[in-house]
DNA sequence: GACTATTCCATGCAGGCGCATTTAATCAAG
DNA sequence: CTTGATTAAATGCGCCTGCATGGAATAGTC
């Protein structure tokens, strides 16, 4: 816990002094990015940063009000819409990499050997592994499964 | 990230459950039961716990609130005091340790050999040896040293 | 086709955190 | 003793989170 909450923290901190938003929103970005024709439904974006329902929607908002993605109507489910990474969205999220990307080398790639990493990969795996699924999702969601 | 998130998440998912406050009250009551007379100062707190100043002096609100701890004058230092754990402070503290440790049992100690542990720790240590220090402190303090 | 259950997303509210600042006491010089 | 720097703790403000709920569209049932 202590040391997960140090890297994390020292991460974050190298991308807000370089006057980056904070990692999440990269998160997202990348996600977004990687979709067919950079767009996809909230629920979809949800399921893959495991992150909760309604600060999914919020993310959204912020990425939205900043002019780095855009909601738009989905036809097929009018409940649903989708949301579209914007050419500012695709640029941050590029910029942001290599920022990040510098961190990560700094607090974690240049103390570890490759071996040692693969050791820590498979030892955290056993820890995630038969941890209630529901647990980590959205206490909403978890709950009416 | 993933497994430390879904790990601590599931812990206080427990507590939590089992009708408990957040895993910092624990934090905070125990280093107060083991201080010398069950008192302690803020500052000393705020090193144990590795969370900014605000931080502590906010949650020693919460308990105070609750009636786990009390403030008291510091007769030397008039502008620090003391905060001394109570009866039901010292109570809470060893009922959330059964539910605590059955938690820790159940996410991670019934996953893992004591060798591997040990060597989960090893690998994790190398990560936060030269993290420099003053990142993970109250920024507030980092920055005026 | 009417009714209920379910899914998708948004939001009001309370509480917690980070940041900056404030207040008060101590320390260090001259 | 006075002045300025430093330290201890608290707090106002804005943002983010979690929880619960709300509204809107869809799916399932008889």
């Amino acid at each position: 816990m202590r040391i997960q909450s140090r890297v994390l923290g020292a991460v974050e901190q190298d991308l807000k002094k370089a006057g980056f938003p904070p990692l999440a929103w990269y998160d997202a970005l990348l996600e977004l990015s990687r979709a067919p024709g950079g767009e996809m439904r909230p629920v979809e974006l949800e399921k893959q940063m495991l992150i909760p329902q309604y600060s999914t929607s919020r993310l959204i908002d912020r990425l939205v009000e900043e002019g780095l993605a855009a909601r738009r109507e989905c036809k097929m489910d009018k409940r649903g819409l989708f949301v579209e990474i914007t050419e500012a969205g695709r640029d941050l999220q590029k910029r942001m990499w290599s920022a990040y990307s510098a961190a990560i080398e700094r607090h974690v790639g240049s103390k570890l050997s490759d071996a040692d990493a693969a050791k820590l990969c498979g030892l955290l795996d056993r820890l995630g592994c038969s941890c209630d699924q529901a647990a980590q999702m959205s206490p909403n969601t978890a709950a009416t499964r």
